[in-house]
RNA sequence: GCGCUUGUAGCUCAGCUGGAUAGAGCAUCGGCCUUCUAAGCCGAGGGUCGCAGGUUCGAAUCCUGCCAAGCGUGCCA
């Protein structure tokens, strides 16, 4: 409708050319906006505020002279000029109930577009260490990702979701040596476990698996084991110090297959948890693409030397150095450390060549708000290796604060403590935990409360979008019930009998359903569909409280019946898009 | 210090590529179940859009300065 009314605009734009009020150059954006309230019609042009000062006219006599110029449509029942010189549209209702039908013939499809053209994208989000269980944290990045994912499928790109596993560096080296030390206790060694090491029960469990199948293989002495080791924090050392010592100790005492045994074990246990953890979750990917394949495969070698190539790299005080500072970061950045060893931004410029070797159109990286200092840096090495760093979008997502009632839920990293997704999902359920994630725009820190989320009651955002659903599905079976049966064509036939203001408002509100899932893919913002779910679920609502459906007039309860099924169909595409059920009872 | 983000009703937040009287949920108060699920509906009160300037027909929205909060500012990942 939005284009129809454009189009017919722009013919009443160049007759005023013809006529020579306004200037054959002038080409103003036509833009076309809904009415906030229905007084001013169903739509809205701004165009002669826009073009009064070219025209040098007063706006409402040019949007006079534009009006006048405007063909006869059989869908626009009235145009008035209003306020400082707003063109107001009144739709014919008729046109108005054609959605009814669209809906009903296009099903699930309805609100899906092309507007992508297939154009590949890329998002790669969540990328927790895996080092442990996904906490709440993550669970925010997960749910937020898979639904900017999904709407832009639904807009038509070709949607790669990727999980980018960071299973190279010291964090596994750590996570490696904690599940040797864990074993060593299962043996019956006693030896102290490092204050920077893992302590999660997780540890133990892998620990526990590995002396079960192998029983004392991997074992060594504990004097062996601490020998010469420089002192832990709460002895007065440094934990940074005592951990490599530990880590390197390992090393040695272990053959390199013995470690590397531990090592992938810990890592595919703990990375076989996410994967579960998420797919219970409702995400899934297309790809975990793995950080130690760029290391072994040369691909970090290869990203380097063209960094060199192009002459971004110098060497300064043992390491070597990006001058990313010239390409707009705040200062240069090392990439290989003093003692030969790659950094992980090194790691990152291989990875995210490599995403624009594949050929992505665009590619998006979804990372929390505490990153966001590394932004400058990576478009800096898109840029240096002769890349549009526009091509990478960076959308960041703030912590979510548990809450418990007005209880705040200490959230301290400190082992143990924090709340898994897994416990989450457990207390409140997929589609709270879903809906109270994106509830919210991503850049805004998100208060989740716990009791909200499990509450069964009006309070809950949750239920009253599915409640609505499961209402008109409880009226279709309540038809069955009285022995009636429905009659569509009848029903499309008689759409003009859906006359009372209830019902215009619902059929205005589901036609814009396909606006909704446009902005809220290109803009990357989900809450703007759960927002106009909301506003859609409250519209049924309002109207089931007015008005029977089940009346004896056959002609108008099968027109009514069309409507409320069109909500239904409506809302179950929106909850599919979230990836949140859609009740039939509740 | 510098950078990013945020500041809108008692609370949690929409609205921000400038548009008409700034919206919603919760909370508070008052109504609606002999008729399709009351996990619902209707109504009322509640605002210096952080502060001060500027840009223009028009500013919560854009610009500048200031104030406040969070995060970042490693040869960690």
């Amino acid at each position: 409708m939005k284009q129809k009314l454009a189009s017919v605009i722009e013919k009443a734009l160049s007759e005023i050319k013809n006529q020579g009020i306004i200037d054959e150059n002038v080409t103003p954006k036509i833009t076309i906006e809904r009415t906030r309230d229905s007084q001013h019609g169903d739509f809205a042009s701004n165009i002669a505020m826009i073009l009064a000062k070219p025209a040098k006219m007063n706006p409402r006599q040019l949007a006079e002279k534009i009006v006048n110029a405007l063909p006869n449509d059989p869908a626009i029942s009235n145009i008035e000029i209003a306020g400082p010189g707003f063109i107001n549209f009144f739709i014919n209702p008729n046109a108005q109930y054609q959605i009814i039908s669209q809906i009903h013939d296009l099903g699930h499809e309805f609100g899906k577009s092309d507007i992508g053209a297939g154009k590949k994208i890329q998002v790669e989000f969540v990328s927790a260490n895996p080092t442990g269980p996904l906490h709440v944290g993550h669970g925010r990045g997960a749910a937020y990702g898979s639904v900017v994912s999904d709407l832009l499928e639904a807009v038509g790109f070709d949607v790669h979701r990727e999980y980018y596993v960071n299973d190279a560096g010291r964090q596994m080296d750590i996570l490696a040596t904690s599940i040797w030390l864990r074993y060593l206790e299962e043996c019956g060694e006693i030896i102290p476990f490092p204050s920077n090491g893992y302590r999660g029960d997780y540890i133990r469990d892998i620990a526990r698996e590995i002396h079960q199948h192998s029983e004392n293989d991997y074992r060594k002495p504990a004097e062996l084991v601490m020998e010469n080791l420089p002192a832990d924090e709460p002895q007065g050392g440094d934990k940074e110090a005592h951990i490599d010592a530990l880590i390197n100790r390992a090393k040695e005492l272990l053959d390199s297959s013995q470690y590397e045994d531990i090592f992938s074990l810990g890592l595919k246990q703990i990375l076989d948890d996410i994967k579960e953890d998420l797919a219970e979750f409702g995400v899934t990917f297309q790809e975990w693409f793995s950080e130690r394949q760029l290391m072994t495969n040369g691909s970090v070698q290869d990203a380097l030397q063209r960094l060199d190539k192009a002459g971004y790299l110098y060497q300064k005080e043992g390491a070597t150095w990006f001058a990313s500072s010239q390409l707009g970061d705040e200062k240069d950045r090392v990439v290989v450390r003093d003692n030969g060893q790659t950094t992980y931004f090194a790691s990152d410029i291989a990875y995210h060549m490599n995403k624009l070797d594949r050929g992505f159109d665009q590619i998006i990286d979804i990372w929390g708000a505490d990153h966001h200092g590394y932004i400058p840096r990576v478009k800096a090495a898109l840029q240096a290796l002769g890349a549009n760093p526009e091509k990478l979008k960076v959308l960041l997502v703030q912590f979510a604060i548990l809450y418990r009632g007005k209880e705040k839920i200490p959230m301290s990293t400190r082992a143990g403590e924090f709340v898994t997704l897994r416990q989450l999902r457990n207390e409140v359920g997929k589609d709270a935990a879903r809906f109270f994630y994106a509830m919210r725009r991503s850049e805004q820190h998100l208060d989740f409360d716990l009791k909200l989320a499990t509450s069964k009651t009006n309070e809950n955002p949750v239920y009253y979008v599915q409640y609505a659903h499961a209402r008109v599905c409880s009226v279709f079976r309540q038809l069955d019930e009285k022995g009636w049966s429905r009659d569509i064509k009848q029903g499309m036939d008689n759409l003009d009998k859906l006359s009372q203001p209830h019902e215009t408002e619902l059929v205005a509100t589901l036609s814009r359903y396909p606006e909704i899932v446009e902005k809220s893919a290109l803009k990357y913002e989900p809450h703007q569909l759960i927002l106009y779910l909301r506003e859609l679920a409250n519209e049924f609502h309002t109207y089931y409280n007015a008005h029977q459906f089940l009346v004896e007039d056959s002609a108008l309860r099968n027109a009514r019946l069309n409507l409320i099924d069109a909500a239904k169909q409506v809302i179950a595409n929106g909850l599919d898009l979230l990836n949140i059920n859609a009740p039939e009872s509740m």
